[in-house]
DNA sequence: TAGAAAATATGATAAAAATCATATTTAAGA
DNA sequence: TCTTAAATATGATTTTTATCATATTTTCTA
């Protein structure tokens, strides 16, 4: 469905959600440990995220990754496009070349609701929003 | 979503249901090229899709594949269990562990009819009326 | 009942995704 | 302005998935 790569990315940009601001900012290796994500590796995608403004991040002492106001106003579905790439969910479930509303392959109309539902749900679905249900005690988000 | 090793069954299999039946059987090797995959790669997945009893094979001169009216009844949910696994789809998006109902995490009430849906319309989709849709025109079918 | 034609079983190789390692750049603060 | 602490850039290694190769077993037919 979705990759680990996004999976380990929206675990680290909900917990920076709930940890950071402008002003307290957060390094790498204090990020790793509490999502359990290898911290090499959850460091490259912090900074590709950061390279593509999905979240914020300044270097040197004091530095570190953190959200901005406007970066709480991404989308799940950003980070997913960021990290997987676009193509991934408007093309055909059988990988077919032409399949469309014209000339649907036998799953077409079965998947078409539903990659259509998946898109917005996650496109509609705000890192703050999500962050908030979290502070709120309404959804987890354990190890 | 799903492997391109359940994309290559599924396409295989509605080759089958479109060009064989008891009496008629298919070699892999006039199933590989219409359907565009690697002949020694669908062989494996015909392989252990006739383990399964997914679909019905008959070694020797004058063997192959081959669809029989209990394979028909198969459901396309029921070729990708047999290739990717089952728990592939009851476990959370985020791999969290104890993510359900009860401790939902913040993406669970956004994929959970999402993954239902999923689900039931694979799991309601025969094999053999995809292969009517076929059959019909309605559908299509290119490489 | 032997030879050939098919699937089956097993494992090796290649490609892609995930993981790890490290040198470079930037910025803070003494 | 030097030292140090952080992200950044780059690339190597490992693991997983996809692909390829081949020896074995089964079954038909002459």
């Amino acid at each position: 469905m979705i990759s680990k790569s996004s999976k380990y990315a929206i675990k680290a940009i909900l917990y920076l959600a709930a940890h950071t601001n402008e002003h307290n900012k957060m390094m790498v290796k204090d990020i790793a440990a509490p999502i359990n994500v290898p911290q090499a590796y959850i460091a490259k995608l912090l900074q590709e995220l950061s390279k593509r403004h999905i979240i914020s991040s300044t270097r040197g002492p004091k530095g570190g990754f953190y959200l901005d106001e406007i970066n709480r106003k991404k989308s799940i579905m950003d980070i997913i496009e960021v990290i997987d790439g676009e193509k991934k969910f408007n093309s055909c479930i059988l990988s077919l070349k032409n399949c469309d509303h014209e000339k649907p392959c036998p799953l077409h109309e079965n998947m078409y609701p539903i990659k259509k539902n998946f898109i917005e749900s996650f496109r509609n679905k705000t890192i703050e929003e999500a962050s908030n249900e979290v502070a709120l005690g309404i959804t987890f988000l354990p190890l």
